[in-house]
DNA sequence: CTTCAGGTACGATGCAAGTCATACCTGAAG
DNA sequence: CTTCAGGTATGACTTGCATCGTACCTGAAG
């Protein structure tokens, strides 16, 4: 089952408006600081953010993260993946992830939190 | 006539959540856009950016990109100067005038708007 | 003094956005 | 089938924020 993307803007659409919007908030900012700090860039699940706020909320988050560009949310039906979209990034705003992986609190990092 | 700068946070304590927010305005990101772009760091006048909101919406505006750290307000009692805080920027977060200096209208500039 | 332009302070308003409660859907496990 | 966990849809609430109206301040010019 490799599961289904959810549909976001393609790589030369991405709004810079858009994209400062979506890092705005402490939670968004802080799901991206995650996943820039890994550059395995591997799948996570939602819950592996423990963000400590309702499950309705996170869905509200990721689904700004993605409408940003930032994501990609994979449908397993039951279960949802979340994974960077970190080439598109670098294309179109390149050093914007080594400004979130600098935000890690361990500094930079070249492996997951684990 | 040298004018003094109202108070905004230190070089390090620039907060990149304080900063997101900043630029997530369509007419803060415009301001920050121009004062990017022009990499003399010439000292501008609030009118020089023909922002279409009145004048205490310009007063709001500058005043938070202040107290983001962005930039430095000059007072001259009854006149402000606006100057961008390129190297505390640049020390704090590499990268991201480049960011906004690519959405610049000509692309990258090395002279003032004019 | 008066006049005027640039800027600020305070308050009010309207809208966008973050949050959660309730209800429902999906797939896996018993 | 039932049960359960993860996720979504809708609606309501609340906060934050961009905006402007009114009034006031500041300095220069007359």
């Amino acid at each position: 089952m490799t599961g289904r993307n959810l549909v976001g803007p393609e790589a030369d659409a991405l709004d810079l408006g858009a994209v400062f919007r979506a890092l705005a908030d402490e939670h968004r900012r802080s799901v991206m600081t995650e996943l820039a700090a890994d550059h395995g860039d591997a799948e996570r699940g939602c819950n592996s953010f423990a963000l400590p706020i309702s499950k309705q909320t996170q869905t509200h988050h990721f689904r700004v993260l993605r409408e940003a560009g930032l994501i990609d949310e994979i449908d397993y039906g039951n279960r949802k993946g979340i994974r960077l979209r970190r080439a598109d990034i670098e294309r179109r705003f390149p050093g914007l992830l080594t400004l979130l992986d600098a935000e890690s609190p361990g500094g930079h990092s070249s492996s997951p939190p684990g």
